[in-house]
DNA sequence: TTGTATGCGTTATCAT
DNA sequence: ATGATAACGCATACAA
């Protein structure tokens, strides 16, 4: 107990040479070791069950393999999923993602920026909720590199990786119209500076209106959503009062369960039968609750942003560039024309 | 661009001074500041922008306020919410959790355990699925102190947090058999050195026995669940055609979740009038589909791993210690005596 | 092929 | 009250 780690300078000795061999052992620059040596050194290592410590190489060579990731909601299934895709790629290219979970705390997201630039990370990625321009540039200015997933950051450009919302949202829009739906209504959390809700808006009202379908916006505060859903009540209510097919088209995820959840409260278990439900997000309940959703790409997604940020870290000096990966529309019951049958068939 | 960050020594120039007396404002050594050198070195700080480096901070203090959170599976909200606790402490403490996440993978745990020590944390969180005894024994010797989280390890005496499974077990079977079932089917994962899941298999018989109740296990593997699933129509169906009222009990949200989606596509939207189904783990869906729960008190279990960490790193020495936390029963109608009916209502 | 010396950014020791 | 200087563990330029 309380045996400190052995050094490089503790495997030197007791492979009798100096820490300079072993340095080159470590960095693989085999070839230019004897094999007498190099056995020694192994074996040293293994005896002693050495280490290398990361902290003091990166102090030396300039740089950690650090990368730091900042989530803003790790509850939503969509940052566990990039996550996964950061922590693969990050693997593979021989990083460290250093995560950075804020709980949707703005003031969070402040903090975690700052620690990071503290650890030196050499890179970040940022999916974040009220990061603004200052609290970025301090990267930029320093040289590190950021990548921004699934939303945009005014006054900063930077790689940017995300979904291709305006696509997602005219194949979800489509389908509902194709389905016969001819009331639409897009629920969305209030867009403040998070700007793929923006875009999912405008274009659920660009592609209804090139569709010459009826379709309005309804906002939702999932803190406080109640008026929301009373005013979403009123008018699923008014639309079907006056013979139409109604469709609530939920943003998100979490818009969706809280959409779900008192739908449910208010029908009953068949509530799908009453009004249909589709949302951006393939949560894992919506297989359960038989919902048509969009399932993000979200793991390429995790992956384009680390890889972005390979290339940045390798030299590339080019301008920002934004990759936008397709959704893909997943057809479950609650959006088919035949609702009341197919829900009981699945 | 490519402006190298402000060393201490640059601000030292700055502020017209030496770097002994930056790093003495920086740990706070105020009062041996003259008033005027202090606001020199403010200014300087601020005009640099500069960030101390907690590489090389940790290099010579000899600890860098890391700590390792080992993660067997972030898709699993269960994970997620300790996450969210064990932040929170970190955050108060002055800890900076270096979060990684296997990915359920055995072989990732034990790169990420490896890592860990590179990285130099001061302590480790594991929530593991494969970690072994001699993967912690190199934490153990190097006086690095380990929190087991939700289970235990052979061979490693140390300290652990986690649910109190029996009580939590007797909870929910004792609820079950008040609400008139009479035939009780407990779903696992293969047990496979998973230490909750076997205590909870075993309370799960124990109470069982002790009201005189009829129950049995069923074994499913997520990965292929295929067989497990036609296993348990089969029961269910004798016991029902036996004329017992029969009830399942899910070991944790995912099985949950898998026998859900199997019990909807077999008997459709109204699977709850069929079969009764809990589980432990307050799943996000629980809500939505009108599922009894344990909640666990994941929060709690996180803050408490930090805390447990915390004391050991401000040098407490003393035995093990265990602590186990009581789950909460969430009584929703898929359990309740008049399912039928419940549930429509709900 | 191998070893010595210097420095990375910080803190600690010791003067002044 | 303040400042040189050594040392943390490692990598590298340079010497041998």
């Amino acid at each position: 107990m309380g045996a400190r780690r052995a050094t490089i300078t503790d495997v030197a000795r007791e492979a009798g040479t100096g820490k300079t061999s072993i340095s080159r052992y470590l960095n693989g620059e085999t070839g230019v070791l004897s094999p007498d040596l190099r056995e020694r050194i192994e074996a040293a290592i293994a005896k002693l069950d050495y280490r290398p410590n990361q902290m003091a190489r990166g102090l030396k060579r300039g740089r950690n393999r650090l990368i730091g990731m900042l989530l803003a909601d790790l509850t939503n299934p969509y940052s566990v999923e990039v996550l996964q895709g950061v922590e693969a790629a990050c693997h593979a290219l021989g990083y460290m993602p250093l995560i950075c979970h804020a709980a949707n705390e703005i003031d969070m997201e402040r903090r975690y920026l700052q620690l990071l630039t503290t650890y030196r990370v050499e890179g970040v990625i940022v999916n974040a909720l009220g990061v603004k321009e200052e609290l970025l540039q301090g990267f930029a200015q320093g040289g590190i590199p950021v990548v921004l997933v699934d939303r945009t950051v005014d006054g900063i450009v930077t790689d940017m990786v995300g979904l291709d919302n305006p696509a997602a949202v005219q194949l979800a829009t489509r389908h509902l119209v194709e389905e016969g739906f001819d009331e639409l209504l897009f629920v969305v959390q209030p867009v403040t500076h998070v700007s793929s809700r923006r875009l999912r808006e405008a274009a659920f009202h660009e592609t209804v209106a090139a569709l010459h379908a009826r379709g309005s916006t309804l906002v939702i505060d999932l803190a406080d959503a109640s008026s929301a859903l009373a005013e979403l009540d009123a008018r699923v209510a008014a639309a079907q009062a006056a013979g139409r097919r109604v469709a609530l088209f939920a943003a998100n995820g979490p818009v969706a369960l809280r959409v779900a959840v008192h739908l449910k409260e208010l029908h009953g278990t068949d509530w799908q039968a009453s009004v249909a439900l589709m949302s951006i997000d393939d949560s894992e309940w919506a297989q359960l609750a038989g919902m048509t959703a969009v399932r993000q790409p979200t793991y390429d997604i995790g992956r384009r942003a680390v890889e972005f940020l390979h290339e940045r870290l390798g030299g590339a000096a080019m301008p920002a560039r934004e990759c936008l990966l397709p959704g893909e529309l997943v057809v479950r019951a609650s959006t088919t024309r035949d609702k009341q049958h197919a829900s009981q068939g699945i």
